[in-house]
DNA sequence: GTCTATAAAGTGATAGAC
DNA sequence: GTCTATCACTTTATAGAC
């Protein structure tokens, strides 16, 4: 086999383990279904990894780091705050019914978090930065569509991601996607009303 | 040992890998550690159950004929539909951080389900349950207060039970009690603008 | 650095004594 | 019925050849 760095092998390893957690679980992600993946040899593993432990680890940071919330970017565009909402709501539906494996694999992978003693922190870190993904995108969709939120944003923040999980599992169990559709129809219409005109007149000519 | 019933040693050992579960997680439930929980021996384990997969479909099965959602009864008990609604969700919420492990084990669970050939139809049994049992809250809580939903029921008690699984992944992560209240607090308000009062006058006399 | 081979521990399940 | 002892297998991790 050719020599590859090992960085290039971290990497290759954490991109096999995250594929065998979204097509089998989280309890199939063994170090030897991991290196099939990746197409390596057991040895290989434990020359870059010391334990099975260290590359979950290194597995859930990466993932960490590279949720940027980016289905939801649609929101800012538009003029109009209650459709921008909607539209963010749906693209990030949109991702999860596209590939529920992955949005699986992340609740699976959360919910080992928890339990890890030295990974115990991770979650609150996770949320806080979805949190604060969430709060940017509510205060630029605000700016394009010339309102203010008469609620602090945080809190509007905090109450789109809990809809948007509860949505998620739901429709994991059920795969109800019109049902899912009318939650968020009725998400978006409620935080809407959060938004107040900046321009008084601009109420009276929609 | 003395003899004990084969229902009761089933009940016994289920109980057993709920607490497991709950207290360690889904993968710290092998056999062994279920009947040390139990305390019986490994040999009791299969008298009664086939297989450990057996006994976590038993699992399964028994906690969704065992969830009645009776954390959300105070929900129908008020003349104030806001009122009843936001206690409702406090009533489950006060469960969920009474006894965080439970409502854990209970999606570490849900997630195990899904991945499960012959458990892949059980989380949407289970959902339609949750559903079922909110919807029938939901309209006992208007008969009390005297209102009736603008929307259909279905997709109101949908939406409630979304916000729910995701508050509780977000206190999960961050346990945040006071953010999660405000969630709700904004969940109960959303939820009662559906509500139309079924004598006009009373609108007027608050 | 990468491999094969194997060690050491843990797993679900069963046989057979009582 | 209940137990101890054990099988057959899988798992993580490591040793040592190349």
């Amino acid at each position: 086999m050719a020599r590859i760095s090992s960085t290039d092998r971290r990497s290759a390893l954490i991109e096999a383990a995250l594929r065998v957690i979204g097509r089998d679980g989280i309890a199939a992600a063994t170090t030897r279904a991991i290196v099939a993946e990746a197409d390596m040899s057991l040895a290989s593993f434990h020359y870059v990894f010391r334990s099975r432990d260290e590359m979950m680890h290194a597995l859930v940071a990466s993932l960490i780091e590279a949720q940027t919330l980016a289905t939801l970017e649609s929101i800012a565009e538009s003029t109009n705050i209650h459709h921008a909402l909607r539209a963010g709501l749906q693209a990030y539906f949109d991702v999860l019914t596209g590939n529920p494996h992955q949005e699986q694999a992340l609740i699976e992978l959360l919910m080992y978090s928890m339990r890890a003693d030295d990974l115990a922190d991770l979650p609150q870190v996770q949320y806080a930065s979805y949190h604060r993904a969430v709060a940017h995108l509510l205060v630029t969709a605000a700016a394009s569509a010339r309102v203010e939120w008469v609620r602090p944003v945080p809190d509007i923040a905090r109450t789109i991601v809990s809809i948007t999980d509860g949505v998620t599992l739901a429709w994991l169990a059920d795969r109800d996607t019109v049902a899912s559709g009318r939650v968020l129809d009725f998400a978006a219409e409620s935080i809407a009303v959060l938004a107040r005109p900046l321009d008084p007149e601009r109420e009276l000519t929609p």
